[in-house]
DNA sequence: CCTTGACCTTCCAGTTACTGGAGAGATTAA
DNA sequence: TTAATCTCTCCAGTAACTGGAAGGTCAAGG
């Protein structure tokens, strides 16, 4: 499989995953004579997982890290629940901020006439 | 007003201080003959007005559109508001992202049993 | 056999909003 | 005078790609 089929496969740009290879994420198994990276089905079915840990907000060296757990038959599930619940708390702690964040500037937003004078509260609290 | 006065009394970082001079978003009104940057009272609000936005998440451009309307006596409040409308609307997505990342990644923990077998519904779901 | 077009390669630059550090000049206190 | 503390500019790095240039490869059509 060249890039563009295993990119396609994957659900990922090529030059995502030629970004991937570079930085020794999910490198190509092969290389043709002439030097194409070479794809085959394991190696899309890391890419996809990256994708798919990616979508959660890992970071690329989370990815690293489960990738290496995908790949390891030694693994404990508790290593693996460990790293996903360290997300979801940095998920939470997210998600607690944009409330306040949303809540007061709500608040601002209805108590703006959004008239054509310049009297502004947004303005006020901004300044 | 030295640099490092002004960030104080901002509550920014001097580098910041320095890189929003930069970028032509607050510059520093004077400078002294040996050239260092001098603050008054006015470009002090304004950095202000720049940090409170940014806690916002404005993003820079989004700051200096803000700033211009700030010190736009001709301004009028639906201007303001209709760029404060948009920020709440982005963030509302990202809100509604996150709560989806948020269960389907709460869900997959719940289910992990968190042991010392390799069996994990988060790898599986991964990958 | 040749050409055309799609594909592949590497390398470099740009994105956002800073942050860190080097090297050098200015100012201030002891 | 000297040491410490500013300040300056310029360069590089961060995260995770993305776009583009210049050039090699391959398959199909004429």
């Amino acid at each position: 499989m060249n890039i563009s089929a295993a990119s396609k496969a994957a659900g990922l740009p090529v030059k995502t995953v030629r970004y991937y290879a570079d930085i020794g994420l999910v490198e190509a198994p092969w290389r043709s004579t002439a030097g194409y990276r070479t794809y085959d089905d394991a190696a899309v079915r890391k890419l996809v997982f990256v994708r798919r840990s990616r979508a959660f907000g890992f970071s690329i060296e989370g990815c690293r890290e489960l990738l290496g757990l995908y790949q390891d038959q030694d693994r404990t599930s508790s290593e693996v629940k460990r790293i996903a619940s360290k997300r979801l708390e940095e998920i939470e702690e997210k998600q607690r901020e944009l409330q306040s964040l949303h809540d007061e500037l709500a608040h601002l937003v209805t108590s703006c006439r959004g008239d054509h004078m310049p009297d502004c509260p947004i303005i006020d609290y901004l300044g």
